[in-house]
DNA sequence: CAGTAATTTCAATGATTCATGAGTAGTTGA
DNA sequence: TCAACTACTCATGAATCATTGAAATTACTG
């Protein structure tokens, strides 16, 4: 990942509702979800949805695949893995305290997404997009 | 790290400038480095160095400390290591693949920053801030 | 106290980003 | 082919952000 990539990563990210929307497609793996399913869940227009996925997908953060009428959108791991990388490993110099945040408890192996259950809880802390 | 302080953390460093703060910062650890030392370091006027050091503090990204007449600027890794947790951990629920980025070797111990020594290199790749 | 140095604050300007609504294009099935 | 569905593109206006230079602030020095 260079310095490019990833200032267009983080640029990516740096915005509320991007944020949700990697972390509303990731549990989802590389199943994902179609556009119109995502724009529901966040309750944002269509034309404000597609906004935002372009500048993930752009930042090399999304994957999308077209599906008969659905574009399906995944996150891509690399991606997300290297801009985190970047900045742990490049930006901080691999700082030992500052990596001690990778040193949480790993998740068990995600599931498979089902297609229609929806995402079960928004946030730790779930007090909307806004 | 919550939601607002994630955010805020992720949009003060989407900006290379302030990337460029943090990489030159962290190696001298406590020390830190006076801010005149830090523009003459980036060639960057006194205001607008001002501008992005004042966004990093604000974001929990940087400490100052005044000494006599300057102000040494140094890296806070609990608000670096949050805001990389909060993207890895969080956002990215922990997933394995992306965590992947972390398991990198580590530097050793970085050494004492001596006061007048300017920074060696400033990136890996050094094309300059542009 | 006058002069100098280190930093910050302020106002003005130009550039970028984001939300909205309307319009467009591709796919499906009758 | 037509209607319904899904998703994207475009133009607009509001809001925010970044840079610059000047002025202000605070702290040393002689």
């Amino acid at each position: 990942m260079d310095r490019g990539k990833a200032l267009t990563a983080l640029q990516a990210l740096a915005h509320q509702t991007r944020l949700d929307l990697v972390h509303l497609l990731m549990p989802h793996g590389q199943d994902g979800l179609p556009a119109g399913q995502i724009g529901l869940a966040l309750g944002m227009t269509a034309s404000r949805l597609s906004f935002h996925l372009a500048a993930l997908e752009q930042a090399g953060l999304l994957r999308s695949r077209k599906q008969s009428r659905n574009v399906f959108y995944t996150v891509d791991t690399d991606g997300m893995g290297g801009t985190i990388g970047y900045l742990l490993n490049t930006c901080c110099h691999a700082d030992p305290s500052v990596k001690a945040c990778c040193q949480t408890t790993a998740m068990p192996a995600r599931k498979a997404a089902s297609k229609t259950k929806p995402h079960p809880k928004i946030w730790p802390d779930d007090t909307g997009p806004g």
